[in-house]
DNA sequence: TATTGTTATACTCTATAACTATA
DNA sequence: TATAGTTATAGAGTATAACAATA
């Protein structure tokens, strides 16, 4: 064991441990998705795409919180797989259509989520279980005051 | 309100809500940081090597999860700030001590942890709140098996 | 022979500024 | 005039491979 003392410090924080569990699930979750051929973000933006609502890029990137600027990088990879299309909606909006092979892609990703989101609570012991949800949810909006 | 439908179908999964909340979390605590002039994993080995147990950047490193090969530009930027010092142990390990100048530093970003970790637990609603730390701590280590 | 510190490099996610064309 | 999509660019965190020097 390394650094008992330092570690025992660490584990007091909220905020650390948010990070550190973050970054360890993401990992995680970016292994088991690599056989599909998704980043994390990719996926994100196809499955919000797949709902079934017509949406735009600027839609889609507003409702996950990725920034405008960052979204024809990541539609042009979905869109070289064969994924997702681009549809005009007139001059200036641009619908994104997840194709039949994205929807083959996310049917089969969405085993995996569930799969992963099974796992992960499974991680947690079971009386801390039910509070996770709505704990990160409030926590989600700690900056919406910006 | 955009897309109701998609944000709720994201809304419950664990994972997803645990990648947002860390992220608007580090977000919130990067900005201020800012006035100490530390990026958080700066901050991160600070608080380590500043715990009073005389550790190696590999021991620093293996205590918060970050790989060895980052760890010199990392203990760069904080020496070049006078923040810490390298002393040889032997011909090959070296502890990274923390100056009266790291010190000082430490002393106000604590400061600024107290009251961000504070405000953080704030925004859990009182009922899930004792459940965050042990929640998130036993994600930490879903991914240990590796 | 294994470990420590290091360099180089690359990938992912995120952020800002500025441009264009359209509503 | 404001908005949608885009481009370019940069920062921050993280990952792997490989090397020299040393235990």
């Amino acid at each position: 064991m390394i650094e008992p003392k330092a570690d025992a410090a660490l584990a007091e924080l909220p905020g650390y441990l948010l990070r550190r569990a973050a970054s360890v699930m993401m990992a995680e979750f970016a292994d088991r998705l690599t056989p599909l051929d998704l980043r994390i973000s990719e996926l994100t933006v196809l499955f919000v795409a797949g709902t079934g609502e017509e949406m735009t890029s600027s839609e889609i990137g507003q409702t996950v919180d990725i920034k405008r600027a960052n979204m024809p990088k990541l539609l042009d990879g979905l869109e070289q797989q064969g994924l997702i299309r681009r549809e005009p909606l007139d001059g200036r909006r641009i619908a994104i259509i997840v194709t039949d092979k994205g929807q083959t892609r996310l049917s089969a990703a969405r085993k995996v989520i569930e799969q992963f989101e099974a796992d992960l609570l499974e991680t947690v012991p079971p009386k801390h279980r039910e509070h996770l949800v709505p704990a990160l949810d409030a926590l989600r909006s700690y900056r919406s005051e910006r």
